[in-house]
DNA sequence: GTATAAACGAGACGGTACGTCAGGTCTTTCT
DNA sequence: AGAAAGACCTGACGTACCGTCTCGTTTATAC
């Protein structure tokens, strides 16, 4: 069970063939290509096993053999058609590189990623691991990244050297996630540069 | 079925009586009563309108009579227990009022009520109709008076004129949020001390 | 319970007025019309009380005030319906008599009153009160007049006194009975003749 | 749906094996058992297929998945249960051998299969389906039997040649299913000599 | 007249069973 | 030996009626 966290059932490179008949590639991109069309019509709640094998045209059987339970499958099903994305770019200032990325972040949020990712945080609260899985498996690598451009920025000078990291990269993204899940407002790209110059002026030295 | 976003079966004061039998407001509170233990106990996936029935020892028919499905049933719940709570106090000073209440917030948010909201966020990525109960029934109160008291500070001359209400309280509340959704970190009072001295300088005059 | 076989709430004459509102007999009719409408609609067991009370326009109490289920129900309808129809007249003949008579039983049967008939019949298999109603609030009442005019052939000297009259009666009755029930063959005129015309010849002196 | 009226989940001899799990010989077995018990202990109109499924220790579905109704369960557990019974042995006269089948058929109408019976020609009058079954699965088979028997004594010239053979049969069993299906007097084997002895005579040469 | 008494409609109540759906497991044949 | 099919048991779903029970409203007789 505690498979979850990788991708177990990708045919990796280099593995000595096991005996029987191998696992089909075709097959495992077909729950996966199946499992994100579904979440995004009928959502996590709404979306069955069942269906997204009658979709992928492959047995219960088939599915349950490679993936402990529906988060994990919508998990890697994410991962495998978002994986290319929102990095940093340096343009010499720390605030600046923090705009442009925040915009990209709104962008993908506002879009159909967007969705699919408020639906695994809502999954999330209803079933622990999908939480973790998030949390390890996307949420930390996008952290990794901002953590870095913010370092920089302090080691550059540009920022105070007693800025707390954590804090300030929950100010900056949390309320970007709040909008995403709350709706209260749209998330658009003035929201973006506003919470910038809201929160980088007490930061910067 | 636009009846949710009220207490539907409350027997209101000055209601003209219908014909037929009355709602029971036992029987309404014992379903509340339940819907509020089993959901911490067992978590909003595994909740049951049986289990509910079955602990507050009614009927189904008398629960599907009065919500239209299990998630108006917990928000009905949660906010007939959290009703009355996180309210400002006027101590002078607007940067120690939010400082006290965001507090205060953490408080409600790391303790049981906060799983709650946070499976009623969650619910509503799928669930339209329990995202947008949430937001009118719960959400817009405490935002009412959030932004009075950040008005207040604007008036009496303690924040600048030109702040963006909305941004600022997203960018109070937001993280509190992040954290609560996410759970990447924990929520704790000094993380909103922390966060309202990021805040805060920016908007004093 | 056990006043089921009588017309337990029909105003009946010279009744003491008691108190109180009395019984409508608006309501009673309505109820027993609606409930054959819907007998030969849906067939009695998909016959629901509520049904008839919402035909009826009437609470669902002011039918269970009245008959114990709803077999009672609707044998009161079907007699309340069906009550002046098939007698004898003498012809001289009992074999004419009994050819016509049967003639005239077929003309019911092969009609809707047949098609209820068979649903009591069919119903008292499964409930075992309405076997019971029919039996002696309409089968009995039929059995009297044809025994009545066997026992005149035979006192006539037409028949044979060692006639079995209940036998007879079973004879010419029984197969017109297993073809509405069974409806392996269709009910026709000629059919009542050619079954005279089969028994009679045994019983003639 | 119209496979109601064979036996559609019997492994057929000569079945070529689909894919998948076969369905279980002793899960039918035990069903029709359970059903054929409980028809018996309650009658049909109590029968649920609840009730069927906690004896036969299965799932609902897994009647649901072989069964239309209940009537149809019934049907099946009647044919399974009943099928090797009464037939005709040659005695030399036709009139004998159908008084020894007469009896041998009212001792089975009078027993517990008779009730069974009952239930179903009753069932057949609400649920069009189920008389067909009963038709065409049961009553047809016993009456070809019966025609061919009289229709030899027709040919070995003991019977007019001018009897009318489906009117002779509904003489003779009419009246045992009047009996049985209205219950207004016993069903005993004089009865059924009595009735051989009533129609007879006008039949033989 | 004004109690008092009962029937009325409406509809909520605790239940039972419905027939369906999906869960996750299993057993079989095919590749 | 894995894939695909499909049957298995389980358990919850949301619905329909059951027969009972309040309600507030008539409509009678009795005081």
């Amino acid at each position: 069970m505690k498979r979850s966290l990788q991708h177990n059932a990708a045919v990796s490179v280099g593995e000595k063939p096991r005996p029987g008949r191998p696992r089909s590639a075709e097959c495992h991109d077909a729950i996966l290509t199946a499992a994100l069309e579904l979440v995004e019509e009928v959502g996590f709640a709404a979306l069955t096993i069942e269906g997204i094998a009658a979709r992928a045209g492959c047995g219960k059987t088939t599915i349950y053999r490679r993936w402990p339970n529906k988060a994990s499958v919508v998990m890697d099903a994410f991962l495998a058609s978002t994986a290319p994305e929102i990095s940093f770019r340096d343009t010499g200032s720390t605030r600046e590189n923090f705009r442009r990325q925040l915009r990209a972040v709104v962008k993908v949020l506002a879009g159909p990623p967007g969705r699919i990712i408020a639906t695994v945080i809502g999954g999330g609260q209803l079933d622990p691991e999908l939480g973790e899985a998030y949390r390890t498996r996307w949420q930390a690598g996008r952290r990794v990244e901002s953590r870095q451009t913010l370092q920089q920025g302090i080691s550059r000078g540009e920022l105070r050297k007693d800025t707390n990291v954590d804090l300030v990269l929950d100010a900056l993204y949390g309320p970007l996630y709040y909008r995403l899940l709350v709706k209260h407002a749209p998330l658009t790209p003035s929201y973006a540069d506003a919470l910038v110059d809201l929160v980088f002026p007490g930061l910067e030295v």
